[in-house]
RNA sequence: GGGCCGGUAGCUCAGUUGGUUAGAGCAGGGGACUCAUAAUCCCUUGGUCGCGGGUUCGAGUCCUGCCCGGCCUACCA
């Protein structure tokens, strides 16, 4: 087998938060794959860094009255701390706030530039006097500037209520989450790639050579690209606004003083920048990784950053003349007991916690058993996760070894590996088959044909008995030899198995004396050697573990905010804060009153209106579409009170003519939580 | 609304280019064993393959319509 060059990159983490179990996913798949193929013989090494540029860290180093450099060291001693806690083995962790990164950026920038991909346009964008800084589209919340909507409160890009998109600027009354001042509008120059430029090239990179899942290229045709040959045509790509003004945590740019390459810029670049360090230490060349037709390189992602992985970078890279991606693996997101996490439920679940709690060989076998090679969301279920462990793990593997060590201790391993039934010509023949789902990230299917190995070889054991063989002196060889042929079994089953579980990989080697180095060593029996005690190598997993991990991640929201004997959360101000200060006289411009629902009737054609008409008492009534369907059924609203605005301006909508709105709070969907009336309250009445 | 993925045993999933009687693990039931972390082994219950059409000698598999779920995207509040 040749040996091949491989370079592995898993997303930066970005230098603003802890790793939870989400990260983890990716960073726990990463690993598996590097390992598989270092332990495959291949030359691999597994790049990545934190991401530490951008608005965020900037504001975060602000309210916090340290520098910027101050929170993502910080940052990054926890997550280094973190993944290694996992046994994520990185190469080399690096940062994008580095020099080798900057240096390479300037580089990166200068053939982007030649390449006349660059082009400068004005744009508008609101500033905030006071902090001295322009405004990203999420610190700034205003009213709706769609006239028939007029929503308070919303946030820079598009509105929340009635979903029309626009520009800060174009926001009525602004303004600023970071001081809560009224930014003004300043014109800035802002640099852009002209993606369009790489059109031709990118429809014809991202359908070749299996570079991207098929999901992967349905989606970057069906949004980005289009296609000649469809109906709706070629798509064009928009332009990459890629810098921002100063101030900004990041670099700024060479040739354009005052102005810095946006965080998404520089972030891939660190994976570079990252390697260059790898390289320094190690003696290689920089260009044998990536610029060489001999090296692969492999980038795993989350689904979320798809667009910059696979349209915005490889056009980079192919500019630059850097090498492209052999592949792009894309993974989907982590729901925990079906449902996304959540710090009310306590699934939001810090690396950091986990590890208190738990074994991480524990995650890392519950991922691998869940995860294939396609961009499904996996779900982690609490109580299949036990049962996983317990009964794959230690019931099955495990146990081989605890099972049979024992016997062999004193006689060590028979001198020649002994008549087997074929068993272990078996595991050896499905070696390949294994690395294949490996190397295809189908890391559900190799658990699956590995746990068929210890499948097979517990009844083995069950019916040779060694625990009655040795009762009986005349019978040592035998003895031995079905315990060699035991732990030999084991043994391959954890070579196969060394990707996912490199602890117990090393305690088997310490256990024969023999370190597991190779996935070749699958293929021959350990023969004439001594065996030392067992240890145990994996603890079951104990629900009162699991539930504690639980409580704790709910605790630490709850603790965060000074609390009140009700422990409400402050996640819903946090997510929508504090409107603008009004007057008595805007309030009362907002008629509410009470209303009784007369008629409630579904709205088949529409996902989330309910149709209803409102009595105001005597024959006053008002028809008002309420996006509320996912919350309420009809039957269940009629002839209940609720609160209205009864002077707002009548709105056309798909469905008919809106003439009110009724008063309820919640995220949308199924969480819409309409307001009640106490008892003796009376349709008509103002509610003031 | 559009796109993608999925719907197979109580649960998690396999089911290759269409080809016998649809499989595995877990859970459930019965039994055995007691070396092993209350682990293991044997036997066993359990399925309208989402629903309806169609193609075919033959459909879990192919085509089509619909239903349901997830994700993405849009519209709409």
């Amino acid at each position: 087998m040749t040996q091949r060059r491989i370079l592995v990159t898993a997303a930066l983490p970005y230098a603003n938060g802890p790793i939870h179990l989400g990260h983890l996913v990716e960073y726990i798949q990463t690993d598996i794959w590097v390992r598989f193929q270092k332990l495959r013989g291949n030359h691999c090494i597994f790049i990545c860094a934190d991401d530490t540029h951008g608005t965020a860290i900037m504001i975060r180093a602000r309210q916090e009255g340290r520098s910027e450099e101050s929170v993502i060291a910080e940052s990054k001693i926890a997550h280094e701390r973190d993944f290694a806690g996992f046994d994520v083995a990185f190469d080399n962790f690096g940062s994008t706030n580095s020099p080798e990164n900057e240096k390479l950026c300037g580089e990166m920038w200068q053939s982007i530039r030649a390449a006349g991909l660059v082009k400068e346009k004005d744009i508008e964008q609101l500033f905030d006097v006071q902090e001295g800084t322009f405004l990203a589209d999420r610190f700034v919340r205003g009213t709706c500037p769609n006239a028939a909507c007029g929503a308070k409160n919303q946030p820079g890009d598009n509105c929340s209520k009635c979903g029309s998109t626009y520009t800060p600027a174009e926001l009525i009354d602004p303004i600023s989450t970071l001081s809560g001042t009224t930014p003004e509008i300043r014109k800035a120059k802002h640099l852009f790639i002209e993606l369009e430029q790489l059109h031709d090239f990118l429809d014809e990179w991202t359908k070749s050579d299996d570079h991207l899942q098929s999901e992967v290229l349905n989606y970057l045709k069906g949004h980005f690209l289009g296609d000649a040959n469809s109906p709706e045509g070629r798509k064009t790509l928009r332009d990459w606004d890629i810098s921002r003004p100063a101030p900004y945590f990041g670099f700024e740019i060479p040739d354009s003083p005052g102005n810095y390459w946006y965080v998404w810029f520089d972030a891939p670049i660190g994976y570079m920048a990252s390697t260059v360090q790898w390289c320094e230490r190690n003696g290689e060349q920089f260009d044998d990784w990536w610029r060489s037709d001999d090296t692969e390189i492999h980038h795993f992602i989350g689904k979320d950053i798809t667009y910059f992985h696979t349209l915005f970078w490889p056009g980079m890279l192919k500019s630059a003349g850097f090498s492209l991606p052999k592949k792009v693996h894309i993974h989907g997101f982590l729901t925990v007991n079906g449902e996304k996490m959540s710090k009310s439920t306590g699934t939001f679940v810090k690396a950091e916690t986990y590890l208190k709690h738990l074994d991480p060989s524990f995650l890392r076998y519950y991922y691998a058993s869940k995860l294939g090679s396609r961009l499904d969301d996996i779900d982690m279920n609490l109580d299949e996760f036990a049962a996983k462990i317990d009964s794959d793990l230690v019931g099955k593997v495990v146990n081989l070894a605890s099972r049979c060590a024992k016997f062999a201790v004193a006689s060590g391993l028979s001198a020649e590996y002994p008549d087997d039934g074929g068993l272990f010509a078996q595991g050896a023949a499905a070696g390949d088959e294994i690395a294949a789902a490996y190397e295809n990230c189908d890391y559900n299917r190799a658990m699956r044909l590995i746990l068929e190995l210890a499948d097979r070889a517990n009844p083995y054991i069950e019916n040779a008995a060694p625990w009655t063989l040795k009762n009986d002196p005349d019978k040592a060889q035998q003895l031995q030899d079905i315990c060699t042929i035991g732990l030999n079994l084991f043994r391959q089953i954890i070579v196969y198995l060394a990707p996912v579980l490199p602890r117990i990989s090393e305690q088997t080697g310490e256990l024969l004396g023999r370190p597991i180095e190779s996935w070749d060593e699958a293929k021959t029996p350990l023969v004439g050697i001594p065996v030392n005690k067992f240890k145990h190598m994996i603890k079951r997993v104990d629900r009162k573990d699991l539930d504690a991990m639980i409580d704790e991640s709910k605790d630490e929201e709850v603790t965060a905010p000074p609390t009140s004997q009700y422990n409400d959360s402050a996640e819903p101000l946090q997510t929508e804060p504090l409107a603008e200060q009004c007057t008595i006289d805007d309030f009362v411009k907002v008629d509410l009153r009470i209303a009784r629902v007369l008629t409630a009737d579904d709205v088949p054609e529409a996902n989330k209106l309910l149709k209803l008409t409102l009595g105001l008492g005597g024959d006053e009534t008002r028809t008002v579409f309420a996006g509320i369907k996912e919350a309420y059924k009809p039957d269940d609203l009629i002839g209940r009170l609720v609160v209205c605005c009864a002077n707002l301006a009548p709105r056309k909508m798909k469905f008919g003519v809106s003439e009110g709105m009724i008063l309820a709070s919640g995220p949308g969907k199924a969480d819409v939580f309409m307001l009640r009336v106490d008892e003796g309250g009376k349709p008509g009445q103002r509610v003031h």
